[in-house]
DNA sequence: CGCAATTGTCATAAGGCGGTAACGTTGCGC
DNA sequence: GCGCAACGTTACCGCCTTATGACAATTGCG
């Protein structure tokens, strides 16, 4: 199972390297800092899978972050998680508002935490999770790194993999194709966009069984759907 | 926007009628049971989007509810928040741990509930929590990038969605040719004027399934408008 | 090292889509 | 009812987007 990226924002130094710590004893891979500007570039570059946010840190305020990385391109859908002092529930209700997924009130247990995170992901990114895909009759299991379709299993190079892991965890979205290059290839990778579509085709081709449809939508001029049929 | 249906399992009648009444206020529909058992089997015939579960109800408790849920084929996916009077930390995790989205304290504000529950919405149905256009029977998906009209799907080509996506965000209101190149074809567009008649006529076209109106109204010497049915 | 699998790129084919012009139709003032 | 102006409709052609197959470079593996 590949160990989920988490991204601590977090000034309370002594906090977060003791939650850097319990996470990554967890499994998690975690990049911190303590400054809210810092955070916002991170979260950019780095595409963490969630973002455990304080309410008051350095530079910008976690509300506005929290803001920024809802209307930033790639951060729209990176789950976050806030974390505050305050008890007051103005403050919690207008977090979740704001688009955070999940809020805890200092103090708190980092037992909780994990398990709030765990929650969060596990609806949101169910491969990081090590749950089973599902999307029509195509199964793919990122843990044991298979994918099946009507029980048939599916032979598919790495990149068609993650292509297809990809898209089974957003079903029915259309995806451009930079978009698609920075999700599967990752971000700044510095590939011809007209490549994708020979991927798509490889894709389609191994996904591909005895009377089967097609599961990939071709949107003209936007780019890519995964849907079941 | 179709309102979301959720499942209300509650055995403490007053909150119960408290939740149904704000929720409905916000638009949701609500199913509401006290019990257990019934809940399980509510869950299995209506399909919620959303479950709202009380750890301690008669017939069977709320975690073994929400284990059932998990197990079950039809409700495994659907997204669970559950409440609590007892404010043990052992609960809340186990709750999480078990396959709960999220999880709260009694005593709890019914504004954070709302905005909890919205907030679990937004992440798994993006489709239910807005980016739908609907005006009158005429659905547009961006996120999908999808039109539907009564269920049915429109075919439309790539300038025809953006020009219906268009009116779609400002329903009513009339624009001129100029304006409607400046805003579907991008400032600068060097087109003929004309050639937006055109489109406005692939668009009905597009738009037009059995027994339907015309959105689409001409406005003589001044443009068009889109308006529901 | 040799072989197979994989991957990124390109050239070419296929097809849909868009803009334009030309012509038909409708509405409006007189 | 006439004439003009605005709008509707159609057909066409060129272009842009996508599909597909081939190929060389690279990687992984025995």
């Amino acid at each position: 199972m590949p160990s989920p990226r988490l991204l601590l924002v977090e000034d309370d130094l002594s906090l977060a390297e003791l939650l850097q710590y319990r996470f990554e004893a967890e499994g998690y891979r975690v990049i911190s800092t303590p400054d809210g500007d810092e955070a916002l570039l991170l979260a950019e570059e780095q595409a963490p899978d969630l973002v455990i946010l304080d309410w008051m840190v350095e530079g910008t305020s976690g509300i506005e972050i929290c803001r920024r990385l809802r209307r930033g391109k790639g951060t729209a859908h990176v789950p976050i998680v806030m974390l505050t002092a305050r008890d007051a529930e103005e403050d919690r209700i207008r977090g979740l508002e704001t688009g955070a997924d999940d809020y805890l009130t200092k103090p708190f247990s980092p037992r909780e935490l994990i398990a709030r995170v765990g929650a969060v992901l596990r609806r949101v990114r169910p491969a990081l999770a090590g749950e089973m895909l599902e999307v029509g009759d195509i199964r793919l299991d990122a843990t044991s790194h298979r994918a099946t379709r009507r029980g048939q299993s599916l032979q598919l190079g790495p990149t068609e993999f993650r292509l297809l892991k990809f898209f089974m965890e957003h079903p029915g979205r259309v995806f451009s194709r930079v978009q698609l290059l920075d999700a599967v290839w990752g971000t700044g990778s510095d590939i011809e966009l007209r490549t994708v579509d020979v991927h798509i085709r490889r894709l389609r081709k191994g996904l591909t069984i005895e009377n089967s449809t097609d599961p990939v939508r071709t949107v003209r001029s936007a780019g890519y759907a995964f849907e079941a049929v």
